[in-house]
DNA sequence: CAATAATTTGACCAACTGGTCAAAGCCACG
DNA sequence: CGTGGCTTTGACCAGTTGGTCAAATTATTG
């Protein structure tokens, strides 16, 4: 439990996960190899292996690491918020992240597109519960008439998508919006569309 | 010009092609091997070569079968029909693609997530001209007043981004649906979204 | 059927892969 | 300064990678 890293010791495993998010999050895992993500990071191969047992220690660490951050969003639904601004804030939170984090969005989602065989088990149980959870307060929200009807797994699968698009696709979102930045405009349809939606 | 292919060229390559989006659709190019290929195609490994030339050829070939097929509904989009039924019908047929060609998405995916090293220039030539141009048809129906003023190239993602979440987070969806299919909660909840946002 | 062309393969190669290890360098602290 | 532990690395290893090639096998055709 004690905290015995040196200073040295967080300042290398800091620059090695930076360094494994870079090449995972292009590659995937199985396209990354150990000595791009040491170049990456600036160190030697052995010693990458010095501080991480395995390349798969280094996507791993990396995953956890983004799986907490993934969730919490979500999580900052509020039942007894106003539902049409709850469900517009958390789409924000989410686009705010693919504008900020897009590397750990495409490091998501490579795993995920490659089947998830490292986090398929957190898929089903913790991330399916909360998003049932989720389910049951927008459902709630529908049955008393303060938004319109509406699937709330498919409304949530539709908020994930368009805004991890944004991170994901990036390359051709920006080859057809040109030098204009893609996220202002995000930001406004997200809401325009939602509102549509959601406003009964 | 003469197909002066034989019948087992034909065969081969075809079986070639199938392997290839298979696994390339799985790992990427990079993490791919082509003892994957040649095992899913039923073939060894110099016998792949004799009909490609090398791995970036099979994967070259798939990207450009691929292509022509991603930008086809899009083109189907009619200026003068009724437009929240042509935009209605172009969501449906980008639906109908992931749900009866989820490899081909992902494989598609993997490219632009990786910066679309071999097709960046279809991406800024060709399917920028497309999305511009329908941009247009979008932006006059709008100002006619027959549906509601929205941002046509956002518009367009929010389709793509919708439709392909199915294909390329397949695995992530079914976690949270369980046993129920994806797809006909899907279809009704894209068009009610998107009849909310146009119908003026 | 013979001969020619198309197809298939086993053996091989150099480069790269993830990973090991002993030895060397470096650092904090008494 | 010296010594014991932390850090770094060069050399190395076995397995895998994309790709080659000559020889063997199998179709096709006159």
């Amino acid at each position: 439990m004690a905290n015995t890293d040196t200073r040295i010791q967080k300042k290398n495993q800091a620059a090695i996960l930076a360094a494994g998010l870079v090449v995972f999050s292009q590659f995937g895992f199985r396209g990354s190899t150990l000595d791009l993500v040491a170049e990456e990071a600036g160190l030697s191969k052995p010693n990458l292996l010095y501080y991480f047992r395995s390349k798969d220690a280094i996507y791993t660490a990396l995953l956890a690491k983004l799986l907490e951050n993934w969730l919490e969003p979500l999580k900052e639904i509020n039942a007894d918020g106003d539902p049409v601004e709850e469900l517009l804030g958390y789409a924000k939170r989410k686009l705010d992240m693919s504008q900020h984090y897009p590397r750990e969005s495409r490091l998501f989602a490579n795993e995920i597109i490659q089947g998830a065989p490292r986090i398929g088990d957190v898929l089903r149980g913790e991330l399916r519960e909360l998003v049932d959870e989720k389910a049951i307060v927008i459902n709630g929200w529908s049955a008393a008439g303060r938004i319109k009807p509406v699937d709330p797994h498919h409304l949530i699968f539709s908020i994930w998508a368009q805004t991890q698009h944004y991170a994901d696709f990036d390359v051709q979102v920006r080859a057809i919006l040109g030098t204009t930045d893609p996220f202002d405009g995000a930001q406004h349809h997200l809401d325009a569309m939602l509102r549509g939606m959601l406003t009964p």
